[in-house]
DNA sequence: TCACGTCAAGCAGAT
DNA sequence: ATCTGCTTGACGTGA
């Protein structure tokens, strides 16, 4: 079992995904703000490593622009030196990674530019990784979209939509359940049709369910997953304590975090924190699975 | 140095 | 109609 966190390290004084505005573009710029994120991509790797953590969610932001049109530049070759290196590192160490494009990336989208935009920045995902020279257990994962007032037409544009994808990035791509529009029961529906491994989001299983039990729910959710594929994800949040219902918590509640972890240890799957204080909350995660005699050598 | 208007992009639900 | 939230505020102009 491996913790991790998205994104963003609060404790160091880098970040990964630095960007810039699409009007001052310029392949100096590129290469620049490219440079200093793969830095400090890097040294969250190694901060991680150093604090036990060994999963982490790579920002969609590490290439600005990576699927916009106004890309013409070869990142791939120019910075594949430097992608090899943290390769390396990943890899060596044994560190599971996984993207998560953002809300605009929407498959089944009934606007043709959506859906073709969608692929692009599916397939950039897909670069990073494959650049990265990581297996099929580094995923990408995505939530299915809109509905559109008609979920069953929408899940059928889904899949085929899925099955007219690459095959590199069939091999990546995992689902996740929302806590709006398509319930976990939703996304195993599909797993039936196209057997795309699904991530089970616990929090937004709160927000959003058929009344059923994690406990009923979990051996399905666990049998999505072949072995190539690598452990199970499981993406675990808790209720924001001020802001009310589907919000997602500054830190961990570590209480509720130990029930859970109890609940299911008759399984072994990774743990993605969606977490605001991020490494915070990871960090007290890893602690509690440590100190744990049940756990603290699944987690080394 | 800092305030604050704006930023590539979609969708759903609340106001 | 407009605003908010989403995996996440950051960029950068102008004072």
């Amino acid at each position: 079992m491996k913790i991790g966190y998205a994104c963003i390290n609060q404790s160091l004084d880098c970040r990964s995904s630095r960007t810039f505005r699409l009007k001052n573009y310029s392949e100096e710029r590129l290469k620049n703000t490219i440079d200093s994120n793969l830095d400090c991509l890097l040294k969250i790797l190694k901060f991680n490593l150093k604090n036990k953590i060994l999963f982490f969610r790579i920002t969609s932001d590490l290439i600005p622009f990576g699927s916009h049109p106004i890309m013409r530049f070869d990142w791939q070759d120019y910075f594949k030196l430097r992608f090899r290196e943290i390769s390396k590192f990943i890899t060596r160490n044994k560190v599971r990674i996984t993207m998560h494009p953002g809300q605009y990336t929407v498959l089944n989208s009934k606007n043709r530019d959506v859906y073709e935009n969608s692929v692009n920045d599916l397939k950039y995902h897909v670069d990073v990784l494959d650049l990265l020279e990581l297996s099929p257990s580094a995923k990408v994962q995505i939530h299915v979209g809109g509905v559109y007032q008609d979920k069953k037409k929408s899940i059928m544009r889904f899949v085929e939509r899925y099955e007219k994808l690459e095959e590199n990035i069939k091999n990546r791509l995992i689902i996740e359940n929302d806590d709006r529009s398509y319930s976990f029961s939703d996304i195993l529906k599909i797993n039936e049709k196209i057997k795309i491994p699904v991530v089970f989001d616990v929090y937004h299983h709160e927000c959003l369910n058929n009344g059923t039990r994690i406990e009923k729910l979990f051996e399905s959710f666990i049998s999505t997953w072949k072995r190539k594929d690598g452990h199970p994800i499981v993406h675990y949040s808790s209720e924001h304590l001020t802001k009310g219902k589907c919000k997602h918590a500054e830190t961990i509640n570590i209480e509720n975090f130990y029930k859970f972890i109890l609940k299911t240890k008759s399984y072994n799957f990774d743990i993605m924190l969606e977490i605001k204080d991020k490494e915070k909350s990871a960090l007290k995660a890893v602690k509690l699975l440590l100190d744990d005699p049940r756990f603290n050598k699944s987690i080394l």
